[in-house]
DNA sequence: CGCGTGATTGAAAAGCATCAACCCAAGTGG
DNA sequence: CCACTTGGGTTGATGCTTTTCAATCACGCG
């Protein structure tokens, strides 16, 4: 048997899924789009009538303010489903954009009315998925509330290598991350230039090296506790 | 027949509810418990058996960071739900503290997979209400993250306008909001001292005045207006 | 080679935190 | 009835964190 793609690997997560369930899953997930990096999916007002989910690359939620500065809230990894919400919210109430080229399979909306109608035991492997997505945006709002830059960004590096893991995404203490520094500040609500500096702190520190697009953590275990890094908001298994 | 109380009001906010549905959530909502202000309902780690319901008071969703810096990522006012995702993730990732006097319905939080199963409508209102409460996350990640202080303060004091409005809490620009500034300093992520300054600020330039509990908002459209605040992501019909 | 995008560095200023006082009003107990 | 206490609000002074502006650097690409 082949392995399973990134978004059956994760619902795993959550538990065991039925062969039918996953069998149905491979196959309506076996077609990805791809997707070049800075494109939009989908944007703030849309009502649209396909979903996304995350095959490979990385994409964020975002939103821009009347002043044009951007938030990204959400990033969004192999596996993740992108717009669950719009079975129920008329609405697109934040964009959806790609951060580097991606493999995204493109589902006509109607189908997760067919899944709760049909797959109780996906429905909740989605329910989960959705209520963990929530949580890391809780985690996301103290990080942001309460550290000061270098634990901020330890911290998302630490959260970003559990949830690489989870998919089979790391290598050891180091993974791909290939996001320009101006991405990064527009998600941790800071400059780019202090992004920058603190960066350089980081590296000269010896708790993480990003250089063309690659993430080296040395000591994970010192990174968390410099960061205050506490894995159960993951809610993994 | 008597006025719906809040939990039900906000409920209707997404659609009609079947008459059914509604006379059996009088009938589970109709003998709330009383709570003192600064009793937290729920811990971090735990793995309640109950479920919380607001009918009155306010309420705070919380962490505490590792150094002892407290983040607030959600109120919680009459008609919310506390902790419907306790039904699918096994322990609770955050507290959740009253911030005032407050009544509030426990229910066995099995009564979830009750309505999940048998009630349709209701689970696609409660749904519906819990993914309201994520887009108010990803809004107040936003404002954190990317406004100063005063117009952050103030984009707040429309939301809650707004959604107290829903509930029938407010008096044309004015309503209760009885906390204390470190409360609201450990909500927008600012020391108590500079959330005494912007108070001042706000209330010198006619924006919005904080007396005795109370917010007296002059004109709301210039506070929308002043703070950026755009009501769409509150999904109001 | 020249161009453009992103990374890097320095200098100055803004925004906010911290520390420390002090005020004020509502209890509380003698 | 009043002195005392206490929790929260207010203000000033000072310093740190982060932003902004501006210039320079590195590198891949037509």
């Amino acid at each position: 048997m082949t392995t399973p793609n990134a978004f059956i690997r994760k619902l795993q997560g959550f538990g065991p899924l039925g062969a039918d369930d996953r069998q149905w899953l491979e196959s309506i997930t076996s077609t990805p789009n791809v997707f070049a990096a800075d494109e939009d999916l989908v944007r703030e007002g849309d009502n649209p009538e396909v979903v996304h989910v995350m095959l490979d690359g990385f994409a964020a939620r975002y939103k821009l303010t009347a002043e044009g500065r951007r938030q990204i809230f959400a990033y969004l990894v192999p596996g993740d489903f992108c717009d669950l919400h719009i079975a129920v919210l008329k609405r697109l109430d934040h964009s959806i954009t790609t951060l580097t080229s991606c493999k995204i399979v493109r589902l006509p909306s109607k189908i997760i009315r067919e899944i709760t109608a049909q797959r109780p035991e996906l429905t909740r492997a989605l329910w989960w998925s959705s209520l963990v997505d929530e949580a890391i945006l809780r985690e996301w709002l103290v990080n942001i509330g309460q550290r000061r830059a270098e634990p901020r960004i330890a911290h998302l590096l630490c959260e970003l290598h559990v949830r690489l893991n989870a998919v089979g995404l790391t290598d050891d203490g180091s993974f791909e991350l290939p996001f320009t520094q101006e991405e990064l500040a527009d998600t941790m609500a800071l400059s780019t230039v202090h992004i920058n500096r603190t960066l350089k702190e980081l590296r000269e520190e010896g708790l993480a090296t990003w250089r063309s697009g690659r993430i080296i953590i040395p000591d994970m275990e010192r990174l968390k506790e410099y960061s205050g890094f506490n894995p159960s908001y993951l809610h993994i298994r």
